[in-house]
DNA sequence: CCACATACTATGTGATACACAGTATAGAGA
DNA sequence: TCTCTATACTGTGTATCACATAGTATGTGG
């Protein structure tokens, strides 16, 4: 394994967790899935279908967000918003992001 | 699960992939497994050992950590540092890292 | 009419943090 | 001396989840 996949490698890992976060914060306005993705894209967030999708599936599981299917134009689609709980949680998780960016910074502080 | 189940299981996935590379960073200075996990935990990054030790043998089988037994005192320690791919990895990750963090401020300022 | 964008579903795999348990030494206080 | 705690590391099993890959299907522009 070289150094570049070592690095792609670890970038994943980093954003993985932070997809959650970003997914919730974006479905404070309503969006479908594609249109989701397309946000998140424009915003520096790549996000492959096969990731988005099942996500999206378990927050609304863990009743963070709701969705209803929903023909506006001709196409079917699953519109999602943010449940009450999932404004909660995004709330708190925001917090925890600012937390690990502190903790974060004070590393690199220190010789960087 | 209830909500405060979910925050902690986010949270962790959160903090999961800023690991890695809060470990590269904070072994610019040489550090055994120990200390590191102390120095990571005053800086509010808690980390199980059940979790460093397995990170610390998997960097360094890809070659970003070398490491030493040495007995300072009198105790045997497995002193750590960055190798020479160890600091490019831990430089690309940090651009990685700033990248992540731009994206999701956009996502948040819409709305917060 | 056909290529492309849109929109979502389904399945398998690999990576890895954590839980939990275990081994072992050193130092301090009783 | 005994015991407790901190130190220091190893090993195994499990659950989760992003991604790869493939598939289904509809609308639209040339």
């Amino acid at each position: 394994m070289n150094s570049q996949e070592i690095v792609e490698k670890l970038r994943l890992e980093l954003r993985r967790g932070a997809l959650p976060l970003a997914v919730l914060a974006q479905l404070q306005e309503e969006h479908y899935g594609y249109s989701l993705r397309r946000e998140l894209n424009q915003k520096g967030l790549e996000i492959d279908e096969g990731t988005l999708y099942p996500l999206l599936r378990r927050l609304e599981k863990q009743g963070l967000l709701t969705s209803e299917w929903r023909s506006d134009d001709k196409r079917k689609k699953r519109y999602y918003r943010l449940a009450e709980l999932g404004q909660e949680v995004l709330e708190s998780l925001i917090v925890e992001w600012r937390v690990l960016n502190d903790s974060i910074d004070a590393v690199l502080k220190e010789k960087k």
